[in-house]
RNA sequence: GCGCCUGUAGCUCAGCUGGAUAGAGCAACGGACUUCUAAUCCGUAGGCCAGAGGUUCGAAUCCUCUCAGGCGCGCCA
């Protein structure tokens, strides 16, 4: 279904094609072909409910000031009951001013669509994949996870209501050299908690977790492992500990609202073959070499900065490696994009992880990988690294015993990836006006509270299923009001705004959108009454409430935030 | 040194494929609750869009250079 607003445009724009014929018939314009140009709503109400920039655009080849043109075109535009007025103005835009119901139909079909609304139509089959957070199961998980997952998850929210068939996936990095790093560390604190002299390892991992999981081992099978051949200990621990980290991350993600479709194991990579086959596949294409006793990927060849080892000379395969395999098993999985989040930590990654598809024959456009720039962590107006119970990094999990799921997925989806994100703590959990999640959250429970309010006088909620369209748009006329036409020209909005936050990759503007929404929605309840003396009107305002309510509960969904029915 | 990101109001940031007088939140100041939740609203103030060139009908937006900050440039991931 077309929404509104996509309708109104497309028939301005074919009246303009049609007026624009007419004009070069004329021979008052002359011009080879028609551009393509814009109908967008003004920013000042002043110019018009929407305006076209064509006369600018022909300008050049027509020989003739933008005005002139703009004159020309508007002159022949046929007018009607829905459209009042059109002017050119300014450096020669053609505005339209329309009857100012225009835009009620969304309520209609708000109403109608229900959590469907917004929804695009037209990408149908094609797959998509997310790939996000991905944390090392070596520990729990941090900031920078906690606003990937944030992200991650409202990225491919948006995607699906843009009408993508979405797949979140999780990349376990349950193999390489942090792997063995990590069982040497729980070697190391297993020996040490049993009263043997022994050192974490360096680039061990010197957490408090290593010794819990060692400990809680400890209580469960005592000190049996003390007898065994070292590598057959660090490989149970390892499969141990990452066990319950795995699992651990799952919980504290689903407790985040983040689920993922397929969690896919980078050891799987390497027992399957498909590490090597890779890398015999780049060699076979002559893009590899041997150089120090490793081998290289010419990476330089596909746009790299420079070559890049595939396998060490100590024959164990490099993460690039693998990570080069898991590309190739995604798109052989049948996406037709991959997506990629990544911490700004990593985009030197990108020109090789590009090259290898681009060498292995995969169009590097295809992944399409977002760098996302890390979070500062404030507490008491200065920087916080620690959490100060337990006197470790601050992990996901902290973030959303302290502030709530719904105050730390709004904040992380309040900016665009790539700002360095602030993340102040008192603010996120003050439950005041300084904190917008609340803010959004109050006008639909403000909605739910009118909505109540009304059962009890006795008022019955309107059913879009029991109006006609005639009916509907007699009561849907009766709305007016500055603050009324506002609102409902906002809800309009929305499923643009699910367009464009799609296309550009950009949950944040979801975000932005809810506190636009709720703004006007706030400012409408100041100035009107829903429920008043006058029937029609009331029915007519509870229309327009209800579709607002379901629009930021929408819009809140995307962002996994709730939409409480009272505050 | 090279690459990526960032530089817009006191602070945090929007500004979409270039468009009309550069916006929002917070902070500041002044107003609005006997009426559906004041976690709200209305108003005031606040800017050489880091700087300099260029592209054009038109630049915060695109290009080049300079300056400042962050990150990266491993046989780590």
């Amino acid at each position: 279904m077309k929404d509104v607003k996509t309708k109104v445009e497309q028939r301005l724009k074919d009246l303009i094609i049609a007026a624009l014929d007419e004009a070069i018939n004329d021979n008052v314009i002359k011009i080879e072909e028609i551009p393509d140009f814009f109908i967008e709503v003004p920013q000042d109400k002043e110019h018009g409910d929407f305006a076209a920039n064509i006369a600018m655009l022909l300008a050049r080849e027509a020989k003739m000031p933008p005005r002139k043109i703009g004159e020309a075109i508007a002159e022949r535009i046929k007018k009607d009951a829905f459209i009042e007025k059109v002017e050119v103005a300014g450096p020669g835009f053609i505005n339209f001013y329309l009857a100012p119901t225009w835009a009620n139909e969304v309520i209609f079909d708000v109403l109608k669509c229900g959590q469907e609304f917004g929804r695009q139509s037209g990408q149908k089959g094609i797959k998509i994949q997310v790939e996000f957070v991905s944390a090392n199961p070596t520990g729990p998980m941090h900031m920078g996870n906690a606003r990937g997952a944030a992200l991650g998850d409202a990225l491919a929210s948006v995607l699906k209501l843009a009408g993508y068939d979405v797949t979140k996936e999780f990349y376990i990095n349950d193999a390489g050299n942090q792997i063995e790093n990590f069982g040497l560390s729980l070697e190391a604190r297993y020996l040490e908690l049993l009263g043997h002299e022994s050192e974490i390892p360096e680039g061990g991992y010197h957490g408090e977790d290593i010794k819990e999981h060692m400990q809680e081992l400890i209580e469960k099978e005592g000190d049996r492992f003390l007898y065994m051949d070292s590598p057959s200990r660090r490989a149970y621990f390892i499969e141990y500990a990452l066990k319950k980290n795995i699992q651990r991350m799952k919980t504290d993600l689903e407790n985040f609202g983040v689920h993922f479709d397929v969690w896919f194991s980078e050891q799987s990579l390497h027992d399957s073959g498909q590490v090597d086959e890779v890398i015999k596949l780049l060699t076979d294409k002559g893009y590899t070499y041997e150089k120090d006793g490793a081998l290289w990927f010419k990476a330089s060849e596909f746009g790299a900065a420079k070559d890049e080892v595939l396998i060490r000379a100590n024959g164990l395969p490099t993460y690039f490696a693998a990570d080069i395999a898991y590309h190739k098993n995604k798109f052989d999985r049948g996406f037709d994009l991959v997506i990629d989040i990544w911490g700004a930590d990593h985009h030197g990654h990108i020109a090789r992880m590009k090259g290898a598809l681009k060498a292995l024959g995969y169009d590097p456009d295809k992944l399409v990988i977002i760098i996302m720039q890390l979070v500062r962590l404030y507490r008491n107006g200065e920087i916080a690294r620690m959490s100060k119970r337990a006197g470790r990094a601050v992990t996901l999990a902290d973030i959303v015993e302290e502030v709530g799921k719904d105050a730390a997925r709004f904040f992380f989806n309040l900016r665009s990836a790539d700002t360095h994100l602030d993340f102040d703590l008192d603010l996120a959990i003050k439950q005041s006006d300084e904190n917008p999640v609340y803010y959004v959250q109050y006008a639909h429970a403000r909605i739910s509270s009118i909505l109540r309010q009304a059962k009890e006088q006795g008022v019955d909620l309107p059913d879009i299923d029991n109006l006609t369209k005639d009916e509907f748009d007699k009561l849907a006329n009766l709305l007016v009001e500055e603050s009324e036409l506002e609102l409902i020209k906002k809800l309009a909005d929305f499923p643009g705004e699910i367009k464009l936050a799609a296309d550009n990759f950009a949950p944040y503007r979801i975000t932005v959108y809810s506190q636009e929404l709720a703004a006007t929605f706030h400012s409408f309840y100041n100035k009107c009454r829903v429920l008043t003396d006058d029937q029609n009107l009331t029915t007519a305002r509870l229309l327009l409430v209800m579709a607002a309510q379901q629009v930021i509960k929408n819009a809140l969904s995307i962002l996994g935030v709730s939409a409480p029915d009272r505050m």
